[in-house]
DNA sequence: ACGCTCACG
DNA sequence: GACGTACGTGAGCGTA
């Protein structure tokens, strides 16, 4: 101890992560107005710590102070007991951008801040503690945490902050019936169940005072327990003895938790007001800054938004060598990799399977990586290379077996103080999910590029390790071949295999280490932890649950829609006069043109002639009948084809349900899309493509559930461009297309001719596309000397859309990239192109904050449902775009539509308070045609 | 592998 | 004055 701590100095510990949870449960959810970023607990810590700092204490102040803080990662008692805390939930997706923040916050306020790895915030304070009253100086414990009374006595004191009372012996008398040095052993026996620390069953707080006051301490207690009258309770001490002795463990504080800093560095130092100032500005804090200013008699600064930050340096990495990597195969290596991990508080992992379809791949191996370079291959499913006569393959030797690596990794894969770090870690989760492993938490190196890059370049793992790490990865097609000759992974030899794999770990990894500095740099934190990394296990559920449908229906509709086609084929080869590939748009354009010699336009690149269907429609318009029947017929096929064909074969075997895949980072505007099968474009625009939703069903005793955004995106656009008149009448509830009509041509909405409402909604839904004449004139067949009319008429009415687009536009041009309302950046890296190509650059910078923000929107619905739902015989099973598809019990519906339709008209809040409110229609049916 | 066409929001 | 165009997706088919 040195000398500038002793008698007369007065240390106050400032317990900083319940100052941020009641700070963030005290406040409502503010956001920082530039870019939404959520500061309400950092607002609350911040008056806080502002209300300690002004406090008077006269001859009571500290001469030392600091604020402790947990780190967020494993400690030493997850050693001892690995379900520790594990029943924590996981702070709110809203507070965890905070608590980085409240650090700078505490440095601002030139407190010194402290928190050590592996330790939690209560060691410190007890070690803190030990230290000042040994060294004969008098310590206030600020927080009213009883997991700190043990430490109360000898000249150490806690304060509760909020009641500004002090917590004495007495007070510890009268909340555990023991005095603080019995604390731990009445804790010991009681359990906790909020940190899930067990105690004794059956005894609590009461019991446990009497048992240590009769029988003086715990250790005494154990080894008398034979002397106890009460047969039951006797029972249970001499039962859970081992359990006890470690819950004494978890509770009891450490007070030799090694401090890598002295007593002295903690000296109170006065406020440096610029510095304080400038964090309170960069935070938006109005109120708080002015008065932290007049107090310290310095000139407030503006309050504006942060100005974009250096990124930091990247740090030189060894090269990738995949000689280096390990491959697993006995218990010991294994025991000793997972040790590493705990040790290091993450791992990046990676599944290795027998296919791209999780839902039915089998695991084949994993691989893990703690650090760049230090990588393993745990090879479980591994059969001999080729099948032998009969289509049977062995298993190679000397793997591990599949159950016991399972059973070995399932504790560190959920335990939630180890970071799990994937690319596209959806497709692990739900591998690992059919094995009963539910991955948390997770990082997605994909989501990290997505957040930072979407609209650059894609997110595919080979592409990123190349772009960023300037490494190339093995193909995999190296390994398991291409076309006929392909073969699984399970069927490639170990030792080919193992440095394949290894290195995925070991490129994400890496990935993951230069992508995570940068979201801070670049603002895109918020985005990342609050639409992109919790939405992978919603999706994974989804994914799973999948959706019945009737196989045989679909058959009967293929094989109508067969006699159909089929009928039409003879139509339409004697209105053409020979038979030909109906199919085929070349041979189809040759007959039309040149043979017929009817009147069309040939296509720029190829040089082909179109037979889109805007083409055959005004061709038959014309009174030809050959389009008219090519129309029909390619309905049908279409139909036939992609859907009452193809969706049976989707059917998996296991579950009898179709379980489509849905891409997170697919689409440039945060949209998802959906793949094997596509569910995401079921027709519904006509008679006949409805009929294929009737095909999509409830499972028995259930209803299929549809709830969609009425008009969203035109609601986004009032707010954002700022139209009034747009905006009352969305809060009126009036038809917003007959509004536009009226404003536009001076009629009254009350009886409006349908063509000139049909005008207005063609030209309301162009906007959001970035109209154009062209556009509007081919939409609704108006010449486009007309349809320029309506553009203009229509930008005079709501002059605030052309300023909207021409701020969007400056906005893509001056950062290469736009921002949604919750700050998903999309980059426009096309944009101040020259030529033709620029055009369609900027129609996708006007549209992409619009459709962005929608889907920003139905991503935080989804996010919040299913605790929201948790309750109900309900799951979420699809995602189009604006509509959410669930399949409930027949008896809930009704609780559900109310709760969901409450999630999804409040899913822009906190973050944005839309000046139009969100209105969601429901429906529902034994089927999605009848939901709808 | 690529373009055309068409299903959805 | 002429380019070319409505925004965002995925799947099946024919053709190279």
């Amino acid at each position: 101890m040195g000398e500038g701590f002793g008698k007369g100095c007065h240390l106050h510990l400032i317990d900083g992560s319940a100052f941020i949870f009641r700070a963030y449960h005290a406040l409502p959810p503010l956001t920082r107005k530039s870019d939404g970023l959520p500061v309400g607990a950092v607002a609350g810590f911040c008056n806080m710590l502002w209300k300690y700092v002004t406090d008077e204490r006269g001859h009571d102040a500290p001469t030392h102070a600091a604020v402790i803080f947990d780190h967020s990662s494993k400690t030493f008692r997850n050693e001892i007991y690995t379900a520790y805390k594990a029943n924590r939930p996981e702070p709110p997706e809203d507070l965890r951008p905070q608590f980085p923040l409240t650090r700078d916050a505490t440095r601002a306020f030139n407190i010194a801040c402290i928190e050590t790895q592996g330790y939690e915030a209560d060691d410190i304070i007890a070690a803190l503690s030990c230290k000042a009253r040994d060294a004969g100086g008098a310590v206030t414990i600020i927080s009213s945490d009883k997991d700190l009374m043990q430490l109360v006595g000898d000249g150490v004191q806690m304060l509760d902050p909020i009641k500004g009372k002090p917590i004495d012996r007495d007070e510890v008398f009268e909340k555990f019936g023991v005095y603080p040095d019995r604390v731990v052993d009445v804790q010991a026996l009681a359990g906790d169940p909020t940190d899930n620390v067990p105690g004794a069953p059956g005894i609590g707080i009461k019991t446990a005072a009497q048992l240590i006051t009769e029988f003086g301490d715990l250790e005494s207690l154990l080894a008398r327990a034979d002397e106890i009258k009460q047969p039951k309770r006797r029972q249970t001490l001499i039962d859970h003895a081992d359990q006890i002795r470690i819950s004494k463990r978890l509770v009891e504080l450490d007070c030799n938790t090694p401090l890598d800093f002295t007593l002295e560095s903690l000296e109170v130092r006065a406020p440096d007001a610029a510095r304080l100032l400038a964090f309170l500005s960069e935070m938006e804090f109005r109120t708080l800054t002015a008065r932290v200013a007049e107090k310290l008699g310095a000139e407030a600064p503006a309050v504006v938004s942060a100005p974009p930050r250096e990124a930091p340096a990247a740090p030189d990495l060894p090269p990738i060598d995949r000689s280096l990597y390990e491959t697993i195969t006995d218990r010991e290596a294994l025991d000793r990799w997972i040790q590493l991990i705990r040790d290091t508080g993450q791992v990046a992992i990676d599944t290795e399977t027998t296919g791209l379809d999780e839902m039915q791949a089998d695991l084949v191996g994993v691989c893990l990586a703690v650090a760049p370079g230090k990588a393993c291959y745990i090879p479980v499913g591994h059969v001999a290379g080729g099948d032998d006569l009969f289509g049977q393959s062995a298993p190679v030797a000397g793997q591990l077996p599949l159950a016991d690596v399972l059973a070995a990794l399932k504790p560190l894969l959920e335990d939630p103080a180890i970071l799990k770090i994937g690319q596209n870690l959806k497709y692990d989760w739900k591998m690992l999910a059919r094995h009963g492993i539910r991955m948390a938490p997770l990082a997605d190196t994909m989501l990290m590029s997505y957040a930072l890059n979407a609209g650059t370049h894609n997110h595919g793992m080979d592409e990123l390790a190349e772009r960023y790490l300037g490494h190339k990865c093995i193909p995999i097609k190296d390994l398991i071949g291409t076309g006929k000759a392909q073969i699984n992974f399970g069927q490639v030899p170990i030792d080919k295999a193992a440095p394949y794999a290894a290195e995925d770990a070991d490129v994400t990894l890496r990935l993951f280490q230069h992508f995570a500095p940068l979201l801070p740099v670049e603002r895109v934190t918020t985005v990342y932890e609050t639409t992109e990394r919790p939405i992978v296990p919603v999706l994974a559920a989804m994914e799973m649950a999948g959706i019945r449908i009737d196989a045989e229906v679909l058959r009967r509709m293929s094989g109508a829609f067969a006699q159909k086609m089929a009928q039409l084929e003879d139509e339409i080869f004697a209105l053409a006069g020979q038979r030909f590939t109906i199919g085929s748009p070349k041979q189809l354009g040759e007959i039309l043109f040149d043979k017929m010699g009817m009147t069309g336009g040939k296509t720029g690149k190829t040089g082909a002639f179109s037979t889109s269907a805007d083409v055959l429609e005004d061709l038959a318009a014309e009174g030809h009948d050959l389009p008219a029947r090519i129309l029909d017929w390619r309905q049908i096929s279409k139909l036939k084809s992609t859907y009452t064909d193809a969706l049976p074969t989707f059917v998996n075997p296991d579950t009898g349900r179709v379980h489509t895949s849905y891409s997170i980072a697919g689409a440039q505007t945060g949209r998802l899309a959906s793949t094997d099968p596509n569910l995401q474009n079921i027709p519904v625009r006509t008679e006949e493509g409805r009929r294929i939703r009737e095909a999509f069903i409830a499972a028995e005793g259930h209803r299929l559930v549809s709830l969609d955004y009425s008009q969203i995106e035109l609601r986004i656009l009032a707010h954002v461009a700022d139209i009034p008149a747009l905006k009352q009448a969305f809060r009126e509830g009036i038809d917003i297309h007959a509004m536009t009509a009226s404003q536009m041509f001076g009629v009254p909405v009350e009886g409006m001719d349908p063509m000139i409402r049909r005008r207005a909604k063609a030209i309301n839904f162009g906007v959001i596309y970035g109209i154009s004449s062209f556009g509007l004139s081919r939409n609704l067949r108006i010449p486009r000397a007309e349809a320029q009319d309506f553009i203009d008429t229509y930008f005079r009415r709501f002059p605030e859309i052309r300023a909207y687009m021409d701020r969007t536009l400056a906005d893509a041009k001056a950062d290469g990239s736009v921002r949604t309302l919750f700050g998903r950046r999309i980059n426009t890296p096309g944009i101040n192109q020259s030529g033709p190509a620029a055009g369609g650059a900027r129609r996708a910078a006007i549209n992409a904050p619009i459709q962005g923000a929608a889907a920003d929107i139905i991503r935080r619905a989804m996010i919040r449902m299913p605790a929201a739902i948790a309750h109900l015989p309900a799951r979420m099973l699809l995602q189009v775009h604006d509509e959410l598809v669930f399949e409930v019990r027949e008896d809930a519906v009704d609780d559900l539509i109310a709760i969901a339709r409450d999630v999804m008209e409040g899913a822009a809040d906190p973050a944005v308070k839309l000046s139009v409110p969100l209105v969601v229609d429901a429906g529902h049916g034994a089927n999605w045609a009848e939901a709808h």
